[in-house]
DNA sequence: AAAATAGGTCCATATTATAGACCTATAAAA
DNA sequence: TTTTATAGGTCTATAATATGGACCTATTTT
């Protein structure tokens, strides 16, 4: 079986007895990505639509639908026989904000980003020594650049977001960072190297903002700047993606300023906010492929 | 296999083939329950422990996470090894807000609702014919009723908060509702009867408030009150449970000024919001049993 | 040093989810 | 009005998946 979807990782390569919830979650991810372009937000989505988009087979569909929707997980119309996301799923936002809660203040910047430049705009926080995206705001301009999307993660340095933030840790933790992540640098990135990476970090340093002249995709540029907690760490970052036309030097000097002015506008209220003691816990959050390579030390 | 587990339903008489989603389901809400009580909050939750809680064996326990963790939706600490809900579960409670938004304006409320009356606070709104819990909020009170958790959906006029909103609505929508819920009633709720909820829909309204006394469960008492929106509908509710002894007359008209206390913080707030339009859309949610029905209905 | 606890993985196999066929209702075309 | 097409939904034999007991390793307790 190949899925036919960009939204959809091919099964075939997943690790074992995982498949049925994969699938779920993707198509909870369909059912929160909305209906197809064209249709109104807000109106859910038809079985038909999660079909096509999730490459499964219908029955296979319907059956996870009926089982998110017994979990409160979706919710569906039942006039319009569309589906959405269901209640079950607001509560478990709403408590995992406790941990990503800093979204709250930076989704109006990213709105705002978006609008103004008419690219897509993103929120990205560090998780270790990974990026996750937590929010994409498309812009208007017609031809739009799909690499990052909500939920994804990359090691830090890889994209505009992930070097910004890289680049403020300390020359110490830029080292951590890149030896955690030497084996997927190598695997996941084959156009990165080290030393690319290492050079990236000093301009951005030497810019106040990221650049990513297409170095993951052809074509696929974008520019990124971190937002400081009240204990001056840069925890989040704010960035765009654009085409390759839209983000040369003359430009350049345009977006960054948007970014600095948004940047200006969230630090502010952030220190304001009580904080959220999560303790030093936040430093070690491993993704799978990094307890994939425990693992394998395990057998060696 | 019999779970021992009140959070985990008895998969016996589950619609076929959605096991392994509700398993998923079900540690992802243990994720979202956070550590058993005693341990630190926001310190995750250990993998022993969710085979505990979950009822489920240790390597399925541990494949789901793995699943979970590769979709984003749970997060892992490297060091204590324990489990988190992911960016993922946080990305798709925003999306899920633009329809549970209500729920924003009435957090502060809630909260400060079972810090002044020690007990258990929620927030429920109206889905259909049907009431789902979207918070809850526990006092300092150390003698709890855990009849009522995010997430859970009862049907309009059982418990508290359902009778609250189920007593908003017009006599006609009454009956509509009755109507629909009438297998669930019989079914779900055999301390209950059509007469009996109608009796409290009279005494709510007279009252102002509603009044749950023991009903669902003997000795598990709860109040609760609407708030409108700008269009004067009563999509949402507060209420609180409590134990018998510390609901009685004498206690209840302190408890109904405090609810009312929030309800008039809240409704201006929510008048002044950018209303979400979601159209008539919202009146026709049907929960599984509703679409069960209809099938039954197909095939007669 | 030994025992106990906890995290994690492996793999044959039984249980589960699967996907194609089928049904029904509604919408579009003849 | 009848026919065709489309979409939502369900059923069931069977293939493929998730299962769980045994096992391994690291860490903590005795």
């Amino acid at each position: 079986m190949v899925s036919n979807s960009v939204l959809i990782p091919d099964d075939d390569k997943l690790p074992n007895g995982t498949q049925s919830i994969n699938r779920a979650v993707s198509v909870l991810r369909l059912l929160g990505s909305g209906p197809k372009v064209g249709i109104e937000a807000g109106s859910g989505v038809s079985l038909s639509e999660l079909v096509e988009r999730s490459g499964l087979i219908k029955s296979t569909c319907r059956r996870i639908l009926i089982a998110l929707l017994d979990a409160g997980l979706a919710e569906q119309d039942a006039v319009t026989r569309r589906y959405f996301l269901g209640p079950e799923a607001y509560v478990l936002g709403t408590i995992a904000a406790e941990r990503y809660g800093i979204h709250r203040f930076m989704v109006d910047g990213v709105t705002r980003l978006a609008k103004a430049t008419g690219d897509a705009a993103f929120i990205q926080v560090r998780r270790g020594f990974s990026a996750v995206c937590l929010h994409r705001e498309d812009g208007t301009y017609p031809i739009r650049s799909h690499v990052l999307a909500s939920g994804d993660r990359h090691i830090l340095g890889a994209g505009a977001g992930g070097l910004a933030l890289l680049a403020a840790l300390s020359d110490k933790d830029v080292e951590l960072a890149l030896a955690a992540n030497a084996d997927s640098l190598a695997r996941d990135y084959p156009t990165l190297s080290r030393d690319r990476v290492l050079e990236q970090v000093i301009e951005t340093r030497k810019l106040g903002y990221s650049l990513n002249p297409g170095l993951l995709f052809p074509g696929s540029w974008g520019m990124g700047m971190v937002v400081r907690d009240q204990h001056g760490n840069a925890e989040a970052c704010l960035s765009l993606a654009a085409v390759e036309s839209r983000m040369q030097p003359d430009r350049q000097p345009e977006l960054a300023a948007l970014l600095a002015e948004e940047v200006r506008r969230i630090e502010p209220q952030q220190r304001d906010q009580k904080y959220i003691e999560t303790g030093r816990v936040e430093a070690h959050i491993q993704t799978r492929s990094q307890s994939e390579v425990i693992t394998q030390h395990n057998i060696a």
